[in-house]
DNA sequence: AACACGTACAACCGCAACAGT
DNA sequence: TACTGTTGCGGTTGTACGTGT
């Protein structure tokens, strides 16, 4: 036996959204808020799986999210932080408020990478995609990117969850993210505030980036 | 007008991570 | 520690719409 499908999918409706579960949707988390998607569906009288209402709430009726065209400014920092994390997307939707990551996974698929494909880069690499015949001549040259947090002054916060060596971050800080600030005091976000500068927010001379 | 083709994006699926017991 | 249920993520698909012929 493998394990439970999420929902019972013969009495689940599939496809595109109508405007009155849209609007189920929206009046029901209004009044209780996310969370407990699973039973959500039920309770809001939905004949939906509880990840669909999920889907759609995030990718699509949440109030703070920003629609229209990407910016620049948006094209060019999810460039860097792809550059940096690869396709992951939700921590690069992180640095981008108002984005979800479908949103930018589709725009990085449909625009991004064919401008980078266009302008002779590897969009997987971010290299030069004659890169490979640098390789050949080249075995030993190591292009791998890593990616670190900066070390950080010891300190005696105790909530923080070790991440790796770097206990004193909280992962959600140690990665630079948003959506955390403000609503966590570990090491970095205290150094951040009075430096100016976070990690992964593009400021920092050590991810400089040309 | 009708069709073919390409593009954009909403939605689905499967899996891994996480949380609770 | 092992197990189970839930959530979140990333890859992929489906389809509506626009454009060219």
């Amino acid at each position: 036996m493998g394990r439970s499908p999420c929902c019972e999918k013969a009495h689940t409706n599939k496809g595109a959204w109508t405007k009155e579960e849209d609007h189920r949707l929206i009046s029901y988390i209004r009044a209780h808020g996310e969370g407990c998607w699973r039973s959500l569906p039920k309770a809001a009288g939905l004949l939906r799986c509880g990840k669909s209402c999920r889907l759609r709430w995030i990718n699509y009726l949440r109030p703070d999210l920003k629609r229209g065209n990407f910016s620049l400014e948006e094209d060019q920092l999810i460039i860097k932080l792809h550059r940096l994390l690869g396709n992951k997307w939700s921590l690069i939707a992180g640095r981008l408020p108002g984005r979800t990551d479908n949103e930018i996974k589709n725009y990085w698929n449909t625009h991004i990478r064919r401008k980078l494909l266009s302008r002779g880069i590897d969009p997987a690499t971010h290299r030069p995609l004659n890169d490979d015949k640098v390789l050949e001549r080249c075995p030993d040259l190591n292009l791998e990117l890593t990616i670190s947090p900066p070390r950080q002054p010891q300190s005696d916060q105790h909530h923080l969850k070790p991440v790796g060596r770097n206990s004193n971050l909280c992962f959600a800080c140690s990665l630079g993210l948003q959506n955390s600030k403000g609503h966590c005091s570990c090491a970095l976000n205290t150094a951040n505030a009075a430096s100016g500068h976070d990690f992964l927010a593009l400021k920092t001379s050590v991810l400089e980036m040309k």
